[in-house]
Order: structure tokens, then sequence, then C-alpha cells
DNA sequence: GTTTTGATGATACATATGTACCATCAAAAG
DNA sequence: CTTTTGATGGTACATATGTATCATCAAAAC
């Protein structure tokens, strides 16, 4: 047998590409030359390990949802424990705002991505479904725990409020990508929200939560 | 001089084909042969009255502005009046949501446009940054006399839930278009915030009724 | 009636793009 | 060494697409 090649760390190398081309010109300009071209291979090696432009295209978007579960997994094993429900939903928010240049490029490359499955029957809806679906899960598991322990305002409904923010959070991330809003200006919006959601009667949970000047 | 022709239908016609088209395949797949078999005309016709594609495109996302206000408009027309606050935010949100078919095709096809507006540099996203803001202060000015009137929760800052109002509505469409959520289930998230931003403190006061100074 | 000119049609052209095909290289197997 | 085969390069081909060019038609102006 000759030379042998790790082909996920090929496939993850031009996958990777097709994001950072697709953050920069848009993925409507992604193309095989133009990924090849980004990768520093050729256009043969892009046939060579996707089968096709759709394969490739899905295998990217594969790679996008499997950054933003690593990077999410990396910042809450970055977390002071234990983790309050304050927290835990302030790191969901930080990560669900395009703050940094990475960051960025993965919003706009997912939304582009979005926006595209919105007709294109080929691309599965499935991710753009489930992905959110199990974030909502999550948040509105953790709303739920913070109303149990009465850091949660009265009559607040824990899945509504978690399908909330999950929309606001995309609706902020649009409008900072537009460029109609800082990252900052956003994240105030956010905080001011969650500042009220958790409106605590009188008591002070957990150390680390921010305060209102 | 020859026949005449009313060039403002001639374009508002194609306009429109290229926004059922969008709507219907995606905003990627809009192609000049497309547009042309989408108005029944042919291609010809289409350089004639848009000298390129670039101009057809932004002379699209114009009419499809247009029209967008002209829908505003006419609900706030149809409402009885006076018109509570509630009532303004209400169609508001009404308005914001993809509900029905040509609203659908409408929010599909505008955000398309705000994401190929991310990366392309010749798309101004001035009109994805104007509007809204436009928009985000009548809704401000709205919630301040509201917040005048004490229908206001306190504590609350206008404009920043006016900004909030429209991130949440974007959102929510979005996930209506991706097929996440029903729009009732979304125009239910939605009603469930406004009735706790509208939450009156214990003083009774008549639901709709909120009478100016 | 002839001319003029706005409106419209058909088509050619250069280019971009996805994909298929053929060739080469090098390391492992015999 | 020879053979085999995974990895890679170069390129041709069919098609789609934006745009330019040539042609036609009909109504108004003379």
């Amino acid at each position: 047998m000759p030379k042998r090649v790790d082909h996920a760390r090929r496939r993850a190398h031009i996958a990777d590409a097709l994001v950072r081309l697709a953050a920069r010109e848009g993925l409507h300009a992604v193309t095989m030359r133009g990924v090849a071209a980004e990768a520093e291979v050729s256009v043969r090696l892009v046939q060579y390990y996707f089968e096709s432009k759709g394969k490739l295209m899905h295998a990217a978007l594969e790679r996008l949802e499997e950054q933003s579960h690593q990077r999410w997994s990396a910042r809450l094993a970055g977390m002071r424990r234990p983790v309050t429900t304050r927290a835990f939903v302030d790191a969901f928010l930080a990560e669900a705002l395009p703050t940094d240049g990475p960051s960025r490029d993965f919003h706009l490359v997912w939304t582009s991505y979005a926006t595209l499955a919105m007709t294109d029957p080929e691309l599965a809806a499935q991710p753009f479904v489930a992905g959110p679906d199990r974030l909502e899960r999550r948040l509105a598991e953790a709303l739920r725990r913070a109303q149990d322990d009465g850091a949660l305002g009265p009559g607040r409904d824990a899945r509504s409020e978690a399908a909330l923010l999950l929309a606001l959070g995309h609706g902020l991330g649009t409008s900072v990508l537009v460029g109609q809003r800082t990252p900052e200006a956003a994240r105030t919006i956010l905080r001011a929200h969650l500042d009220q959601l958790f409106a605590a009667p009188d008591v002070t949970s957990a150390p680390g939560d921010a305060r209102k000047a």
C-alpha cells in the first residue's frame, strides 16, 4: 500500500477552508475552485475527499455544528463550580452572540446555511431544528431548576422563556452581523433582560452574579 | 413616438417575479432567465428595464421595503381608534412574524437579502440598518408613552425594550421560517413576553384602556 | 405614406462552474 | 526489483449565466 493519509484531518482542513471562505465572501460565493484555493490544495483533492459539492456543503455544516458544540463544552468546562443558573445562562448568551472573530465567522456561516435551508430541500432542515431544540431543552431545564430555587420571577414559564432567549439571541446576533448594533450593545440588552428575568425578591443566591449600578 | 409603457409598472411586475422566485427557490437561485420566465417576459425585457442583475437585485430589495411599509400602513389604518400602546405593539408583532403566505415570502426574501448583505459590500447594508432602526425608534417612542401612562412595568428602559422586541421578532420569525416553530407558537411566546412587559403594578386598571393625559 | 423611435424578441459570446477522465507519484507488498 | 494502489495533479467537457448585439414591430410625428 502506498502513502496513507488521515482522511478525517484532510476533510476537516478543507471544510474549514470552506467556512473561512464563506465567512469572508458569502456562502453563495463558495465554489469548488474557491475552496481548493483557500485550502491550498488542488480541485481534484476536494473532489477526492468529498464526492460532490453537495456532500462538501453538508460536511462543512456538520463540522460547524461540531465546532459549536466543542466551543460550548470548552466554555462550560472553564467555568467555576458550582455553576449557578445565572452563570450558565450568561455563558450561553456569550456563546450565542458573535463577539470575537471566530464566533462571528461561525454565526455568519451558520445563518447563511439556515437561510439556504429555508428553500433548499436538499439541505436537511434538521440541523437547524434539532440543534436549537436541544439547546432550548437544556435552557428550559436550567430555568426550571432556577424557578424551583425561587431565583426566577413568578408567573414565568421556563419553556417559553427558554425559547424566547434562544430567539432573542439569534435576533441580536443577526443585528450585530448586519452592523446595526455592536456586540457590546447586544450584550447589554441581553443582560438587561436577564436581570429582569432573574429579578429576585430580595435574596442574592450565589456569588459571581452581575449587579446593576 | 411609438407605443409608450408605464415603466414603473413593468419594473414592479418584474421585481415581484423576482421576489416570488426567491421565496420559492431561494435568493441564490435567482437568475436573469429565471426571473424572466417567472414574469413571463423575455430576458431582454429584464435587461431593458433593469440595466444589470445587480440593479435588478437592488430594485427588488427596494420594492420589498416599500411593500413592507405599505402593509404596515394598511394595518395601522385598519385599527380601531384610539390606538392603545398595547394594540400598537401587538400589531407590530403580528407584522413581524411570517404568518400568511405573502408575509412568509416577504420575511424569507428579506432575511435572504440581509444574509447576503453581511458579506457583499455591493449590497448596501443601509436598508437593513435604517429600516429596523426607524421601527425601533417608533416602538421605543410608543413604549415611552406607555411608560408615562404607567402601563409599563417599572425599571424598564423603553429603548432597550424596543430593541429587544425587534430582535425577538426577527429571531422568532427565523425559527418559523426554518420550520422549528409554528407561527402560532411564536405568537404565543411573543404575547407572553408582552404580558410580562405590560404587567401593570397592583393598580387595577381595565385592560386595553390606556388613556392619555 | 414615410420616417422615427420606444418596446420587444432572439441569439451569440465570453466566462464560470461542477464534474469526469486520464496521468503520475510514491510507498508498501510480493 | 516489480507490482499494486492510495493520493494527487492537470485538464477537458457540458452546462449555466450575465451581458452584448442584431433584428423586428408598431405607433406617433412629419
